[in-house]
DNA sequence: ATCGGTAGCAAGCGATTGCTTGGTAGCATA
DNA sequence: TATGCTACCAAGCAATCGCTTGCTACCGAT
């Protein structure tokens, strides 16, 4: 599952070997509390930091003592490995089912505000943990796949924009990168101060920044 | 100095005493090696992470030894505290020079815009820092004048935004807190791309941010 | 010539880190 | 009932962390 991520992207020639997958039956149930586990370490990552967050501290969090965490996982890293690729693998699939729909540029440009604003729910934890790690991360061999991942969604959203341009829907004095970094920036920071279970919605998010970002590169006749 | 960014924000019953700010003269010397310092520091701070740093890299770079940090400094903790505390200073200063132009709306809208991005020529490292570790930072009783600054921050922004609706020249529909956070996600968050010495100036990027920013939330007629 | 204070070195201490090792209770299958 | 595997515990190890201690060249002022 984390493997495809990586053969997607292509890059990996990952040196240490994932845990053996389990073949025979009864594997559900490790499946299972592995997921456990992660959503508890990403929780903690996302609110500490990766660093700052000892593996007791996991540990302590799912009620085992911190040595019992390596009968799931090979290393703290490789949690941290495995929660990136997840999110990376899930963002790049929206990605491509939007784009896949084939609307024209400024529709889909706000469906890629919608769904990434949208993910906050679903995967607070990993878009904080992505943004707060990934620039110091991708410096070791083991992670230069979120290198890759990075390239791949500025792709999208570049050629989005670039396509608003030519079919002069979007202004043409735009420098396509840069305004992607605007949006960027701007729409997956946003989990650091929106929390879930508040009055804000993500629908009223998505509503204001797409007024304001759409009508900022909008054509006007 | 640090001092009066504390009092200013007033927040701070500073616990740990500061070293004792020496009376006599050539006393010139240990402020500029302080800094110097301070500028290694921060340097590393913004590079790896404010964890991941240990004080041995910051002597390594310096050319001295760890132990030989604590004739200028406290603790670690001490040097990021007079790091994030300049940095708000002259941040908090600027936007005051900014804001007593008594421009319209709009224009010191641009404004606040153009004096943040160009702050990344002269304090790239203290933004990083900031952006990147305040967060976890401002949960500790010593740091809780971030939180402050962050409101000081938030006010600043939002007095200008929702000036501008009452004087007609931005959209009425628009959240004002809502807006602030897309504008300062998005502006300050530059330093984490953006590099100095690059083709790249913060004048062009300040002049795309205005376009999209400013039309995105102006009134049209 | 003496003296006080600065800026550094050399060595190491206690605490914490990620991780390893050896063992065991409990359950499913045969 | 015997076997094999899973998921954990108990204990601790080597490395690294921030920081402390005792000391000494060095320099400007007396």
């Amino acid at each position: 599952m984390a493997r495809d991520i990586k053969a997607r992207t292509k890059a990996t020639a990952n040196s240490t070997p994932r845990r053996a997958g389990r073949s025979r039956a009864g594997n559900g149930g490790e499946q299972l509390r592995q997921a456990e586990l992660l959503q508890i370490a990403a929780d903690l990552f996302a609110e500490r930091g990766y660093v700052a967050t000892t593996v007791r501290d996991i540990a302590d969090a799912a009620g085992i003592l911190s040595g019992s965490l390596y009968h799931h996982f090979d290393s703290k890293e490789s949690m941290i490995d495995e929660i990136l690729s997840t999110f990376i693998n899930q963002t790049l699939d929206t990605y491509d089912a939007v784009v896949a729909e084939g609307l024209r540029p400024r529709q889909t440009f706000e469906r890629l505000v919608s769904v990434s604003l949208g993910s906050m729910t679903t995967a607070r934890s990993a878009i904080l943990i992505y943004q707060n790690e990934s620039r110091f991360l991708v410096q070791e061999p083991r992670f230069a796949y979120l290198g890759d991942a990075h390239r791949r969604f500025e792709r999208i959203w570049t050629v989005v924009i670039e396509q608003g341009i030519e079919a002069g829907e979007f202004r043409e004095n735009l420098d396509p990168k840069l305004i992607y970094r605007l949006v960027r920036d701007s729409v997956w920071t946003a989990p650091r101060w929106w929390r879930p279970g508040g009055p804000l919605k993500p629908e009223r998010i998505t509503e204001q920044y797409v007024a304001v970002l759409v009508d900022g590169i909008a054509r006007h006749d």
